[in-house]
DNA sequence: TAAATTTACTTAAACGTTTGAGGGAAAGAA
DNA sequence: TTCTTTCCCTCAAACGTTTAAGTAAATTTA
């Protein structure tokens, strides 16, 4: 690979390198007719200029990491369609990382960017991860970092995320309001600052509505495994089960799903249900859940386009705020009509 | 980034640039007390190497790409997984590139890799490839290239992929077995060998069952559209509409559901449905759908581990051949019983 | 015509790492 | 003693690109 190289070009052109490396990048130091030579035998012998040379010599490498927990999740593989169609454009290569929800794996993965692999990092942050020195180490030695979704208000840099606290709120209220007793709020994490805004809202909403002892929260893990599965059913088989819930995640939406339908309770009759989710399928359900939608493509690209800003001009900078783009609640089947319209207290 | 480097380590310990490099490489031409003093500060100033210096050096820069028409697909999601596993074990980074379905993309982004940018490439070619000389011009020239699920014949190196004609035969033997007297294929494109395979399994099993006039295709794209739902809808209208469907992607098995939905036709009974698919929400569909679920994290691990092999070991060459790893046929609440077994004539 | 400027290049150093070749000192062998 | 070997290091070139500095020739200016 690459073996037709500047020095290649200029041992075929009687030029030095120096020339044929101005010459194609335009330089007025050489001469039209030069430049011509050299451009045409640089198209015709397919020329690719060595990324890693270039990036050496610049300190660039137009290289981005995004770090995520998983993929098989349709938020996140609609956020990476928005980084990518912002990375294409601007000309950049997106380096994938997973984490698997893993905190090793993150410390791991951060600390290989300590080499200048790569220019900027978007990240999503693992369930796991409560202490955040390997993310500080980077940062404050001055590597552009932008959080999406699962942000980490620790680090003073910009943060792409939905309106986390209120999507909790009005899935609350609405469950509330559609007659719910006990709520239970599936979560996947304590230190998760997006789980822990959704609950939040919940309670708000809870005691909004003076139901402060109708809210609990079971905490699940969203690493591979079964028991999520089972601490739901269990949850499920309680005499004080819950006639509510609200998953945090995609995947804990189905969970529960599948539970009910093996315990044979009714959606939306024996439990109501509403989940976090950007599967178009999932409308389809029997019954149609009810969502709260995330707009993943659009803070893919938010976050991307921040990032590469920052990366790009040396006077912009990531300041510590918050991008906040509002999620879309979508009634649906798995909860009840509002029988009466209950307002806050 | 990147600022404790060799030269910095060298100045510090009054050694030359040469010997901190072979201590850090635990060569025999450092003596063992040096080797201490030198990896003992790497770690205290925490070195990591410039791969890029590396990859200049040794020609080989420890990364490869994934080239993807999309990832919103769970069969691709999931074959990054697999595919991710591996590199992670191995060492290695993973460039994601998504071609949209493009091959003007494709050519863009394969044109990129003459650089010497990744040792090697992980590829499933777009619906719209049908010239294979941007792949054929990088194999040509030793870039070892591994293709899985949507696979190029014409590039003499390895292929992962699923039994796709058995699926489309055993799919449209169902079908017929189940009563359907008119069965109709959704594809994506004329080109795609692993749409053709598809296609020319469920042919086989109409010919195999006396039915050859049975049989019909719609040619639909894979592409962000709407066109494809009001092409699947006009085919529902006809009055000689089929009453089978084998939905050769994940997206466009949804998309029958939702035409059935506003047309008003039941799933099964007036249509039964088979789609390849992999996201497990497809069990909750209402009703259930059929499908064909391939292995993808298997097919993405086995195809890195192919790559990586073919990467590292010169004595290890990419034959040509077929990696076949058998997809799982479950039938569900989209098909209907069979009612009486029939055999192939 | 001599001096100043412009044109069109070349030289060489640098980015950070790796590695073959070389070298000086100490230790061992003849 | 002298020669060889071994040990432990340094030198320098290389990977491919970029760019500041230098230079010879052509052109312009005074």
């Amino acid at each position: 690979m690459g073996n037709v190289t500047i020095k290649f070009l200029a041992k075929e052109l009687n030029l030095s390198i120096a020339a044929i490396s101005k010459a194609l990048r335009d330089s007025h130091e050489i001469s039209p007719a030069t430049k011509k030579r050299v451009q045409d035998l640089a198209k015709q012998l397919n020329y690719v200029p060595n990324p890693y040379a270039s990036s050496l010599r610049h300190r660039k490498s137009k290289t981005i990491a995004v770090v995520l927990p998983e993929v098989a999740d349709s938020f996140f593989s609609e956020a990476i369609n928005g980084i990518e169609a912002v990375a294409i454009k601007k000309d950049y290569h997106v380096l994938l990382y997973l984490t698997h929800e893993s905190i090793a794996r993150e410390e791991a993965i951060l600390k290989d960017f300590q080499s200048g692999r790569v220019d900027g990092i978007l990240m999503s942050i693992s369930a796991e991860t409560n202490c955040y020195q390997h993310i500080h180490s980077l940062f404050s030695k001055d590597m552009p970092i932008v959080f999406f979704d699962r942000i980490c208000n620790e680090i003073k840099t910009t943060k792409v995320i939905t309106d986390d606290f209120d999507c909790g709120y009005n899935a609350a209220a609405h469950l509330i309001k559609t007659g719910c007793q006990k709520i239970n709020f599936l979560s996947i994490s304590e230190s998760l600052g997006i789980t822990t805004m959704r609950k939040m809202g919940c309670m708000k909403a809870c005691q909004d509505f003076n139901m402060e002892n109708a809210f609990q929260s079971l905490l699940l893990s969203n690493k591979e495994t079964e028991s999520n599965y089972s601490m739901i059913k269990s949850l499920l088989k309680k005499k004080s089960r819950p006639d509510g819930i609200i998953a945090s995640v995609e995947k804990l939406s189905l969970d529960v799903y599948f539970a009910c339908r093996e315990l044979g309770l009714s959606i939306p009759d024996d439990l109501q249900l509403i989940g976090f989710s950007n599967l178009s399928s999932v409308s389809l359900l029997a019954p149609a859940l009810t969502t709260i939608t995330q707009p993943a493509f659009e803070i893919g690209e938010t976050a991307a386009s921040t990032l590469i800003k920052a990366i790009e001009k040396k006077s912009f900078v990531l300041v510590d705020e918050h991008i906040t783009i509002p999620s879309k609640f979508i009634i649906r089947g798995s909860t009840k009509s509002i029988v009466q319209e209950k307002s806050p207290d």
